[in-house]
DNA sequence: CCTCTTGTTGACCGGTCGGTCAAGTGCTCG
DNA sequence: CGAGCACTTGACCGACCGGTCAACAAGAGG
């Protein structure tokens, strides 16, 4: 759905996509109606297809735009860090940060992950951040910081890491996110030898 | 729901919970309709009530038969083993065959745990595997092998290992469990100084 | 102040869903 | 062989859901 909106307009578009991701988080995606999200706002049910074409279109979009404001923290992060394993650290806690700010977005995509109907848009995003930590993975072996093992396997095991870590002390839980980063970054870098 | 089954009955209970879980792994768990679960056997309705109370039952029911099924898999594999390190390892080891053999469970356990009408059997589920890495992490540390650290913290780090690289080379891809063992079991010992 | 586009309303629609139930069928065991 | 319980049928129900639409409001730009 492309629209000429306002700026009341752009307004209105993430009102709605910030309350629904609200809801998708404590109710789920299927069982959280559209006249759930449009009552929730007060608005009638109209206004929620001037915006969007459909409830699948507006989780795909919050999916997209949760994914580039995370990437982009992410970036902002790390500058121009030089070496390969600290850009790695600094991605890290800058993802805990951002997943502590927006912990809605956690069950969000955790679900998408296992609907068909949303798998095209997460393996996008999924394969962005993997290709992210790949290409960090690899200056490190390339400048002989690591040893030569498959960068692919590496990369998903610190994002399973990473995963883990931010629901139990994140989004279940409130620890702070230096502790979690120290302990994630150190699990990483020497796992239980720590 | 209680019920006297006979051994017909409880054929038909199981065959019931393991189209369900096909069919919610295919097109998830609330689109799947209970019609369509009982078509796709070729049976009435009446069938699926009289072994379920509802369809939230079932996906509880096949919650706690699969976390029992697998958690069954790693003791046996385990066996008396003394090391606890190695224990852990055959544990990794025993999970990524369940997976392999069981590639529907992987994403409706993932939904569950995005769901808050599951979230009480998810949760005891994750609260025993997560107890029992601790445990032999425990053991680790106080027989010196591995320095003093939080058990629980390096505990979902091996799960977050052993999730991702799950999902991706034995549910999404067809990787032989050894490499992919290997692959997580060095990375949990060594991280990436492996 | 008028016009045209953006934005909003909420009743309405066809379809589906989870769940019920009265009526039957077929084992099983005394 | 008959009684009673396990099991099965499938039409039916009320609720709700995603999505449509005709009519209307509002505000920007000329």
């Amino acid at each position: 759905m492309r629209r000429k909106l306002t700026q009341r307009g752009r307004q209105r578009r993430e009102q709605l996509m910030h309350r629904a991701a609200r809801l998708f988080a404590e109710r789920g995606y299927d069982p959280t109606s559209v006249a759930d999200i449009v009552e929730s706002l007060g608005v009638g049910k109209g206004v929620f297809y001037w915006y969007f074409t459909s409830k699948e279109e507006l989780l795909a979009e919050i999916l997209k735009a949760s994914n580039h404001d995370l990437r982009r923290r992410q970036e902002a992060a790390i500058g121009d860090e030089p070496d390969p394993l600290e850009r790695i650290a600094i991605g890290v806690r800058a993802s805990l940060e951002w997943f502590r700010d927006h912990r809605d977005y956690f069950s969000i995509i955790q679900f998408a992950a296992t609907d068909e109907r949303f798998a095209p848009v997460l393996r996008r995003n999924r394969e962005t951040a993997l290709g992210d930590t790949i290409r960090h993975l690899k200056d490190a072996i390339v400048a002989g910081r690591i040893p030569d093992q498959d960068p692919e396997m590496l990369a998903l095991a610190v994002l399973g890491v990473v995963e883990q870590l931010t629901r139990r002390y994140l989004v279940d839980g409130d620890e702070p996110v230096d502790r979690v980063g120290a302990a994630a970054v150190s699990f990483c870098l020497h796992g239980l030898g720590g």
